[in-house]
DNA sequence: TTCCAGGCGTATC
DNA sequence: GATACGCATGGA
C-alpha cells in the first residue's frame, strides 16, 4: 500500500479508485458529494471526508489517523484486493471489457453487515434518491447509522417518520429475529452460501436479490450475484446462456461493473433492446 | 395521469 | 414451480 501521513492527513496514492464510481454507484447509500472530487460518509461510527487531490490516483483521507487507516479504511476500500488483475480476468469477455473500461475505477465497498442488510432491506422496488432519503433520515434521527440493538423495540408505526412505506415492516422483523438469536450475524459470516442465503431469506422482506446484496456488500462474498431490474437486461441481452467462466468466484465484482455501465452508459442504452 | 424504482409476500393454478 | 398482482412513496 503506497500511502503517507502528514500527522493530519493521510495521502493514498492508489491505482483503480474513482470516488464518483465507487461511492455513487448503489452499493453504499451515505456517501455525499461535498465538492468536486469530494465525499463525505462514514462507516460504522467513523466519520471520512475523502478527496482526490489529482482528478487520477491520489487521495487525501482527511484527518485521519495512520491507525484508522490500516485498520478500518484500507479494508472498508478493499485495498488489499488487485483490481486491475480483476478486470484483466474480466476482459476476457467483450461486454465485460467494456464495462470495466466504462468504470474502471470501481471497488467493491466492505460494509457493515447490518448496514448492509437494512439498506437492502429499504432499497426494494425503490430508486437510488429515494433509497439515500430513507437512509439520510434514520441516521439524522439515530445520530449516524443505527446499530441493530438501538432498533430493538421499534414498530412499523414507531418508524413511520421514515416515510420507508411498507418496507418498515420487514426492517422491524429483522430487529426481531436478529435480537431473538434466529439470525446471528457473525454466524453468517462464516457459513456455507446457500446456507447463508436459505437463513437471510427468512426475514421478511428478504427474498433472493436483497440477499445477495447483504451477502455480497455486507459479508464480502464476491460470489453473491444480485439481479435487480437492471442486472435482468444485461442477462437477458448480453448472456442469455449464463455468466462467463472468467467471473466466477468474482461474480459480485462483475455484477457491479456491468450494473454500472448497463444504468449509466449511453452505449450500453444504444446496445439494448 | 400513469409509469417506474438495486423486490417480495400472497394467492392461485 | 410458475405466474399475476398489490404494495408505500415520490420523481419523471
Amino acid at each position: 500500500m503506497d500511502y503517507k501521513t502528514d500527522g493530519k492527513d493521510i495521502l493514498l496514492c492508489q491505482a483503480d479508485f474513482d470516488l464518483d464510481q465507487t461511492l455513487d454507484c448503489g452499493q453504499a447509500f451515505r456517501w455525499e458529494k461535498t465538492a468536486d472530487n469530494t465525499y463525505s460518509g462514514a462507516f460504522l461510527n467513523k466519520k471520512l471526508d475523502i478527496s482526490c487531490e489529482n482528478g487520477k490516483d491520489v487521495f487525501r483521507l482527511h484527518d485521519t489517523t495512520e491507525e484508522d487507516f490500516l485498520s478500518v479504511w484500507a479494508d472498508y476500500f478493499d485495498l488489499a484486493t488487485d483490481y486491475s488483475e480483476l478486470k484483466k480476468r474480466f476482459s476476457e469477455d467483450e461486454t465485460l471489457s467494456k464495462a470495466c473500461k466504462y468504470a474502471s475505477g470501481i471497488r467493491i465497498l466492505r460494509q457493515d453487515s447490518w448496514e448492509a442488510l437494512s439498506s437492502f432491506i429499504i432499497s426494494q422496488n425503490n430508486n437510488i434518491p429515494r433509497i439515500k432519503g430513507i437512509i439520510g433520515r434514520l441516521c439524522e434521527h439515530c445520530g449516524g447509522y443505527p446499530a441493530w440493538q438501538e432498533l430493538t423495540g421499534e414498530t412499523e408505526e414507531s418508524l413511520a417518520y421514515l416515510r420507508a412505506g411498507f418496507r418498515a415492516k420487514y426492517l422491524v422483523d429483522a430487529v426481531q429475529k436478529i435480537q431473538s438469536g434466529a439470525i446471528n450475524l457473525e454466524k453468517i459470516r462464516s457459513m456455507d452460501i446457500e446456507s447463508a442465503r436459505k437463513l437471510l431469506q427468512t426475514i421478511k422482506g428478504v427474498g433472493p436479490k436483497v440477499a445477495e446484496c447483504a451477502l455480497l456488500f455486507g459479508f464480502y462474498r464476491t460470489e453473491a450475484f444480485p439481479i435487480d431490474v437492471w442486472v435482468k437486461r444485461v442477462m437477458a441481452n448480453w448472456y442469455p446462456n449464463g455468466l462467463p467462466e472468467c467471473t466466477r468466484g468474482c461474480e459480485g465484482i462483475a455484477q457491479q461493473y456491468l450494473f454500472h455501465y448497463i444504468r449509466t452508459s449511453e452505449e450500453a442504452a444504444a446496445s439494448i433492446k
